[in-house]
RNA sequence: GCGCAGGUGGCGGAGCGGUCAAUCGCUAUAGACUGUAAAUCUAUCGCCCUGACGGGCUACGGGGGUUCGAAUCCCUCCCUGCGCA
């Protein structure tokens, strides 16, 4: 189980200095969380990610379902022994493929909606279910990306799955919906979540905290009814999913609907945000952890995240860059390498590349917030 | 010297009389990516004008010819590879 202490909370904005204690150890919040999707972040090992200042990691029930299969993760001793991960880790319940298989495929976008496939100004998705995939009310029939068979998958079998992988964290199976659906349609989704969540409590086991994932896309209302539903149920934490918005000020909008309708001594996990940018806003607005793929995804693209904003190390005006990637940061990366060597590892497709690019912007995210931890601790965050 | 095979855009390589500024791949350039179907995807890539649509110009080793029309056919020269002397 989960013990979450609340060390300060700022008086200039609504940010919370925290410490989550777990049973593999602590968690200093606000954090980070990287992902680790196939119990592993991508290009690093397990020691590699610790040494970028990573505290807890999140891997997913629906891709280690698919491979090795959790009969495997248990008997290898559960996820931590089994990826060498002796600190705190969580598992996402597979809600979000629901979305990321299912209409995110369908229409090509992601969670945040920044353009309209096709040019259309609107697409809503009504009352149809997704292509691949079949939504019903006691979960969800998903087709294997690996091989194309049925899986289905809903509250008691992420739960059971989830208990056999043996992360000290677990999510609610809940459904992810799509940046465009309807209000109709969220409603329905939102009722089908929300037992989901009912289930998910009863199947709660003793070691493993869960937590509980509010949705209700950008509608007041719903976002506001969700909240209190979960917040009832007695979780031990809380995601925020779903749709966020289309701008900053959008997602700032929504999570003041959800925060104050959950009980303030819980940890807030806020689900697949943290861009460099997104960070200090959310944290202010009193989030205590989320995770996101970016630092891992686009390292691997060959974009560095630095205090002046992104590089793209593709680019051959770093042919003759001696320069490291940021002059201010602390990583080996940074101590050891130029932007020359770098971007000959883009170009010459060296996997080496991507792994350094990936430890720095753990590093530099790490970093980063770490500091405004510090700025919290001392009264001008 | 003879025989054979070739010479096409930054590179590799299609095309073999009109629909060709020229398939495709690579390279190059730019962009996208937020609970990872992702070491991926998209766009541009002869020159000039245009935001774009579009228009103009120069091109398929050099030169000449046939034809209404040639990267594609003919002649000739140059060059490359292989084989034989």
């Amino acid at each position: 189980m989960i013990e979450f202490k609340i060390l300060k909370k700022s008086k200039k904005s609504g940010a919370r200095l925290g410490l989550l204690k777990t049973a593999h150890g602590e968690v200093e919040t606000p954090s980070l969380v990287p992902v680790a999707t196939q119990a592993v972040v991508k290009t690093l090992t397990s020691e590699e990610a610790a040494r970028a200042g990573t505290q807890i990691l999140i891997a997913n029930t629906f891709h280690l379902h698919l491979k090795p299969g959790e009969k495997v993760i248990k008997l290898a001793g559960g996820i931590h022994k089994f990826m060498n991960w002796q600190k705190p880790l969580m598992t996402d319940s597979g809600g979000f493929q629901v979305f990321s298989l299912g209409f995110g495929r369908d229409l090509g976008v992601g969670k945040i909606l920044k353009y309209f496939p096709g040019g259309k100004k609107e697409i809503v998705v009504k009352h149809q279910q997704p292509k691949f995939l079949k939504i019903t009310d006691r979960g969800v029939w998903f087709r294997s990306p690996v091989d194309g068979r049925k899986i289905f998958l809903g509250p008691k079998e992420s739960m059971k799955i989830q208990k056999q992988i043996g992360a000290d964290i677990v999510f609610a199976f809940d459904e992810c919906t799509p940046p465009m659906a309807s209000r109709d349609y969220v409603e329905k989704s939102l009722e089908r979540t929300h037992q989901w969540a009912e289930i998910c409590i009863k199947e709660k086991n003793s070691s493993q905290a869960l937590f509980g994932i509010v949705q209700g896309s950008n509608f007041k209302d719903l976002r506001q009814q969700s909240a209190k539903f979960i917040n009832f149920l007695g979780f031990d934490g809380f995601g925020i999913g779903g749709d966020l918005g289309t701008s900053k000020s959008d997602t700032k909008k929504i999570l003041n609907w959800v925060l104050p309708h959950l009980d303030e001594d819980k940890p807030r996990h806020l689900l697949g945000i943290g861009h460099p940018e997104d960070i200090e806003p959310i944290i202010k607005n009193g989030i205590d952890l989320f995770d996101c793929i970016a630092p891992t995804h686009y390292a691997r693209r060959g974009i560095a995240f630095v205090d002046s904003g992104r590089l793209n190390m593709n680019q051959s005006k770093f042919l003759n860059d001696k320069k490291s990637l940021d002059s201010k940061c602390g990583c080996f990366v940074c101590q050891n390498y130029k932007r020359n060597y770098i971007f000959h590892l883009f170009k010459a497709k060296e996997i080496t590349g991507m792994s350094l690019l990936t430890f720095h912007n753990l590093f530099f995210m790490n970093a980063s917030i770490a500091k405004i931890r510090q700025k919290i601790k001392m009264n001008i965050a």
